[in-house]
DNA sequence: ACCTGAACACCGTTCAAGT
DNA sequence: ACCTGAACACCGTTCAAGT
């Protein structure tokens, strides 16, 4: 029944032996296109033609494959870019990139929230957040409360967005939930009305915070 | 084998015959003690005194009794309370009151989000929010963005809150985290390594956005 | 050291069958 | 209308056994 290499290594298709980063480099193709749900022990090793108890020998029990690849996210997503001359422009980037970068992979930052790794995943951007506001004068007290109020922005708009993609359909057109209210005006209407643009609310939120820290 | 009674409801206990509202409730029981993780449809049933199918019978299968979960909690934490005579401390009032409900069950939180219902379950304080922000005379176009900005804020901190509950240990001591970065002063490392208080931290975020809208 | 196969204790779900 | 039991296709995990 063995096939004819000997040695080739596991599944019969030659490739270099299994090791732990191969398992996690597998992992992570099934996480980005499967999903989480999707993603288990034994469909992982279906994957690489082995059979599910060598996940074990090589990363451990599912939790452990969870944390390794939760690991792995942390060091591929944490890098931001600082961008700007003044203060207030550097901190903006900074938030922006992170969130951008999050929304690449929200499956991913799902993950590593799940791990209870989200302070890890933060650390690169919160160093560099410390670095620019101190430049800029900001005392410590307030630091210590400006860098988490910021990385807050950009936990909770990356989690509520991915939200609203799954979300299926809207049950109530934006009107019907105001209707029966009654004191609105119906340039207030309008307003409420026209769906947020994400983008637009994290500047607008961004900006009013940074400016209050910055420039008290 | 049946027990003497003959009508005496599923599970020979005796008691009222199974309805969607009991196994709703029975859900919810276990939801709030076990976690959501330990809320399996035979473990319900088990619970119930009657064969898992029978759960099928009165609510569908586990998507639709996650749902049915999902919309008691929205009914029975959507509701907030309003206090203070100024606009702003009205309006902050509103958040802390929403923070404070959703803090008491974070189990239940993270289930309404994993259902994408997080926006019905902002829905009755998202109405309160526009009548005082109208009522203090800010126009449309901002509380179009003002009032997601602080229900953003709500739903970061709640989310941020339970993983930290959850994390294990810290695997850094705070100081060790910034030990290698060298341009701290002892003073700003003091504040950094203190760990922020999420009460704090959430008053001192509202207080800016909820200042910068109102009193602009 | 590394991997397999069988086995155990769980899941969700369907379906024919009972009353 | 309401509920059961058996069955199917999955899980994660352990363990003795192979090379």
């Amino acid at each position: 029944m063995a096939v004819g290499g000997g040695q080739a290594g596991p599944g019969g298709e030659g490739g270099p032996p299994l090791s732990r980063s191969l398992v996690l480099d597998a992992g992570m193709r099934i996480l980005e296109s499967e999903g989480i749900d999707r993603l288990t022990i034994r469909g992982l090793a279906g994957k690489l033609g082995v059979a599910a108890t060598a996940i074990y020998w090589h990363v451990g029990d599912k939790q452990a494959l969870l944390d390794g690849l939760a690991e792995r996210v942390i060091d591929q997503l944490g890098d931001v870019s600082v961008r700007g001359r003044d203060p207030v422009s550097r901190v903006v980037s900074i938030a922006t990139s992170l969130r951008e970068t999050l929304l690449e992979g929200p499956e991913l930052v799902a993950l590593v929230h799940r791990q209870g790794r989200t302070a890890a995943l933060f650390q690169p951007a919160r160093r560099l957040l410390v670095q620019e506001l101190t430049a800029a004068g900001v005392d410590g007290a307030t630091i210590a409360l400006a860098v988490p109020a910021v990385l807050n922005l950009v936990i909770g708009t990356v989690l509520l967005d991915r939200q609203l993609e799954r979300q299926p359909a809207q049950r109530q057109t934006p009107e019907e939930l105001w209707l029966d209210d009654g004191l609105q005006t119906p340039e207030l209407l309008r307003h409420l009305s026209r769906p947020v643009d994400d983008r637009e609310l994290f500047d607008y939120t961004l900006g009013i915070v940074v400016r209050a820290v910055v420039e008290p």
